[in-house]
DNA sequence: GTGTCTATTGACGTCACGTCAATAACAGGC
DNA sequence: GCCTGTTATTGACGTGACGTCAATAGACAC
């Protein structure tokens, strides 16, 4: 029987150690699975040493969105300060739901957890809600607004609820394309996404072609 | 100290009893609070009670479910069997659509609770995926079909995908909207709901005016 | 080698869960 | 009214995951 000895490690490599397992362990299985053993059993560490680096389970998946936060929001960001031309701002619409979503392709599973654990824990909704979606519906609500005014886009929508329905969309639409671990979209089907999400922003903000 | 009898009911009437009971408190309080004990406090009678008619909270909102998702699919069918020429495929999808909200106005907190919990339990999941969404999914992309086929929509758009997206962005509004215990909007809020989600099927499906 | 600091953990109490044998309310026969 | 069988109901139990804390033992300074 060998004395399993334990090692010691400054705190912010265990840190890092403990999300990269979270990680890990997301793009096998979903969050309901997610227990603290069952992330503490990847990094070598017992489990109690999980409470000297997060609050709980929850804390953790907020920390994992901090990571990926930031990314949809500079992404989007082009497309809020872009030109306010008719032409141009459809491009860069364009262009800026591809980046979006292209995050999600890389992070889905992630976001998916987020997603779940704001319908666990009334801290994580909140962050997920006022710190990434509320957030986005205003910088979107403002563009379209603005569209709006110079006559770009149609004086029907009521800017702050379509930015909210829109984002909405895109959001859920991306989670059930790219959030779930075991199905993996192929190239194709993935393009098909794209395409669906550009055309009914496209469609409703700007009219067809 | 009175004795406080016990009471003995019929099977279906304590059973009515414990989905009323848990319907109430889903309109106070979210699912991620809802227990066992929760519940049946507010039947009278005791915890284990409950597994005498349901496997788990997770069985008891699927049942739940049962007595909403049929008037969601009910009403959709008008629009999916509807006339194939143009103007009044709009008038029918409208129809649809505001009759489908209102199912969402009155059961807000219970398909919230019902969307939540899919998160929370692989067999909600399933049953809320498939006995629901995908059907409606499926059911949408069938019109979406014939309407390109037959002119009235526009060939970019990929059936299948567009009803996806359309049925997720819908639920998702409507739940963000309205499947909150605590905040009831106001009938103009309500009207600024109807008419997005209107126009952006309007404007994606049959193009502006 | 000795001592200090602190990362780490074994052990504990809690909470909600799901089960089961025991209990007692009701229905029906007499 | 009394007895009896049926079954709705519950007290008591074992389980799993949680979050805490005092005790333990690496790592580094000297």
């Amino acid at each position: 029987m060998s004395g399993e000895r334990r090692r010691r490690r400054r705190p912010e490599e265990a840190e890092r150690a403990i999300l990269a397992a979270a990680r890990a362990f997301l793009e096998e299985r979903p969050f309901r699975e997610m227990t603290v053993e069952g992330v503490m059993v990847r990094t070598g560490l017992s489990r109690p040493a999980f409470y000297a680096y997060f609050r709980d389970r929850y804390d953790l998946v907020t920390r994992l969105l901090e990571g990926v936060g930031g990314l949809l929001f500079a992404l989007d960001w082009r497309w809020l300060s872009g030109g306010a031309d008719g032409g141009e701002a459809r491009e860069v619409l364009v262009e800026a739901l591809r980046a979006g979503s292209q995050t999600f392709v890389e992070y889905g599973p992630v976001l998916r957890a987020i997603a779940d654990a704001a319908g666990y824990d009334a801290r994580v909704e909140e962050v997920y809600r006022y710190g990434l979606i509320e957030r986005l519906v205003a910088a979107v609500g403002t563009r379209i607004s603005r569209d709006v005014e110079a006559g770009i886009s149609p004086g029907e929508l009521d800017p702050e609820e379509t930015a909210r329905a829109l984002v909405l969309m895109t959001e859920r639409y991306l989670l059930d394309a790219f959030g779930r671990p075991e199905r993996r979209p192929s190239r194709r089907e993935s393009a098909a996404v794209f395409g669906t999400i550009e055309e009914i922003w496209v469609r409703t903000l700007y009219g067809r072609e």
